[in-house]
DNA sequence: CAGGATCCGGCAAGATACTG
DNA sequence: CAGTATCTTGCCGGATCCTG
């Protein structure tokens, strides 16, 4: 019976890369995850950092990837308040992907080109 | 000055991470892409694998897909029309990180561990 | 300073019907 | 078989105001 081990996708939650899509992509994201890759940041930072984003977008997002597992969220019983976002075990393990996506991009449409060897 | 080298983003847009998955990402890109990855399939061929998938939501998404260069289509001037589509080289670049990214979700969200040979 | 609560608008996705 | 046309809906992201 020759099948190919195809799987059948009755939902796309089913395949696997949507599920690690839904974890780093969405619009704001990546770009919150490429700022703490270079090391931990309070709210404001990030929100000066990102003045396209809404505040509300932020703390959500910021929520998502804590409860995702991939930042840690420290927040210090000062007054004022301060709160340091930064990168967990897990959201360290997609630098290596981070870094990959990224080049790509730099490669296939931000146009530059690198090496030209393909044909 | 030490200025940590972090550029500002006033749109999403301007990351690089997010220029790559709005290609590859959105919800029915990624199941499409990891079947064509196997092999070239025909429309219909999409359509069962993937019941989930309005044919409307396919149809247009294999549109951005070609449009974006990631894929090729190939019709045949036959009674019954025949549709091909499969990857274009730029696809086929995007092998690696889709790997990377299955095998990310499986370590850490489908909760499996295989080959454990990183490290 | 770091957010929570609300309300709103746009676009992507879904369902169905029709066509070359 | 391989789509397009049309209508509806659901969710995400945005703006504004409010709180510990």
């Amino acid at each position: 019976m020759e099948e190919k081990n195809i799987e059948k996708y009755h939902g796309a939650d089913e395949c696997p890369i949507t599920a690690t899509i839904d974890v780093i992509g969405g619009k704001w994201k990546p770009p919150i995850l490429w700022l703490l890759l270079k090391g931990p940041m309070r709210f404001g930072e990030l929100h000066k950092t990102i003045p396209g984003m809404a505040l509300k977008v932020l703390s959500r997002t910021l929520k998502e990837l804590e409860t995702d597992g991939i930042i840690i969220r420290k927040a210090y019983p000062e007054i004022p308040p301060r709160v340091e976002y930064s990168l967990s075990p897990k959201g360290e393990s997609l630098r290596q992907i981070m870094t990959l996506l990224s080049d790509w991009s730099r490669e296939h449409i931000m146009g530059e080109v690198m090496t030209e060897h393909s044909k």
